[in-house]
DNA sequence: TCACCCATGTGAAAATTTTAACATACGCCG
DNA sequence: CGGCGTATGTTAAAATTTTCACATGGGTGA
């Protein structure tokens, strides 16, 4: 019954079932079995119809009148995700995002094994970060080829990012994850989603400066 | 001429925006003085049309047959971003995430002054990152009013979050970029981005498994 | 100066996404 | 066992955002 349906949706869904799924694990460690679209929707500031919309396009999960199972619910989305399985990652980039994120122990919880991780840099090369060997970028056709390693996290300067990007796609990489501030042009089967702190900053300083004295506010 | 436009535009354009700077900065800095918004859609993967919706949003920058003079439209997305003046920051959390902001350095280049990190890890207080210091938690409140502060970022675990936004925001800060994986209640007159880490790979995770055998993708 | 080329700015259409509203179904209680 | 309260799943409307198509105007060269 659950699953099957339309499978049509906005790209924004993926995002909140992550959010959900995120919700629903605090909600179970706190020992709630049962939870409604409105319950769940307040603890994220989204209204409760855009939850039922949302899990709308993938099954019937809820119970009317009595709300979502949440352990059920997670099973589900899961499922949905694609979290029922581990990914090999291996980050590019021993800098300090990429070292961050190689300290980042919500990944490895959420599946995401970080297998290797590629620097060029000699003084780096043989040490470790989190447990995770630093390897040398050289290798990192033949580690990837060899690991199957799906996905990767590009950590290095945005100059580097668009050859680091085409190298890992070569070598058998479909998805990346990427830090540069820099738009990497890939080929349109590998998934490539971009991190951009400075512009999250940047779309902030607007927000504060927009209420002050810019003429297109004024002259609408 | 130029700006005084309608005030009306969608989210999105702000953070495209910001692509565009950066990109302009790119072709500035190699001694390009022209580009139309086709040439600059090509570098970002934007279309054409967006990018002259976009500009249009905020007043008349092109010249019709010509395109865009590089170095002016920056002074103005400057001026409409709010980056002609320098933002002063904290970072909340001394922790790996918190380093990595501290050790950014296109925040500083932005005009973003990172002032302080602060932690309550007795170990981390007293020294420094990046030539930040950091201080002791429990004076955030006086550092906040005393330095102006208006941003700050979260770095801290989720279940520390809300409690850190909440002194901020009572201090004075107005604008919030979050990194702990929880959804923040704040009034509305503040402002709070999050970066998401895990949801973005977990966004992979589900594109990269959606093409194999999930149900509701076959049963339209 | 005029004709032609080119790329902007824009108004209208299309596409996408969110919100509202409600009929439907579940469980409980009497 | 039937009525009632409740929260889902869904349909339709509203809102937002993107794309298209082209008239408009600036520059160039003859």
């Amino acid at each position: 019954m659950a699953r099957r349906k339309k499978y049509k949706f906005p790209k924004t869904t993926i995002e909140r079932l992550s959010y959900y799924f995120r919700a629903l694990e605090d909600l179970s460690k706190r020992g709630i079995d049962t939870v409604s679209s409105e319950a769940l929707g307040g603890k994220l500031n989204i209204k409760s119809s855009q939850i039922r919309k949302d899990l709308s396009y993938f099954g019937d999960f809820g119970k009317r009148g009595m709300g979502y199972d949440v352990k059920y619910l997670l099973k589900e989305l899961k499922y949905i995700l694609g979290l029922d399985r581990e990914w090999s990652v291996v980050i590019v980039g021993a800098g300090h995002i990429g070292a961050a994120m190689a300290n980042y122990d919500s990944f490895e919880k959420r599946g995401f094994n970080i297998a290797a991780i590629f620097d060029n840099d000699e003084k780096k090369i043989g040490k470790e970060i989190n447990g995770t060997p630093i390897l040398p970028y050289d290798n990192i056709d033949d580690f990837v080829k060899q690991n199957k390693i799906e996905m990767a996290i590009i950590a290095v300067p945005a100059a580097a990012a668009q050859a680091v990007a085409d190298k890992l796609v070569e070598s058998g990489v479909t998805a990346i994850l990427n830090f540069a501030p820099v738009a990497v042009q890939l080929d349109e089967n590998v998934r490539c989603l971009s991190v951009d702190l400075t512009t999250k900053l940047e779309a902030l300083a607007y927000y504060m400066s927009y209420s002050q004295d810019k003429l297109w506010k004024i002259y609408s």
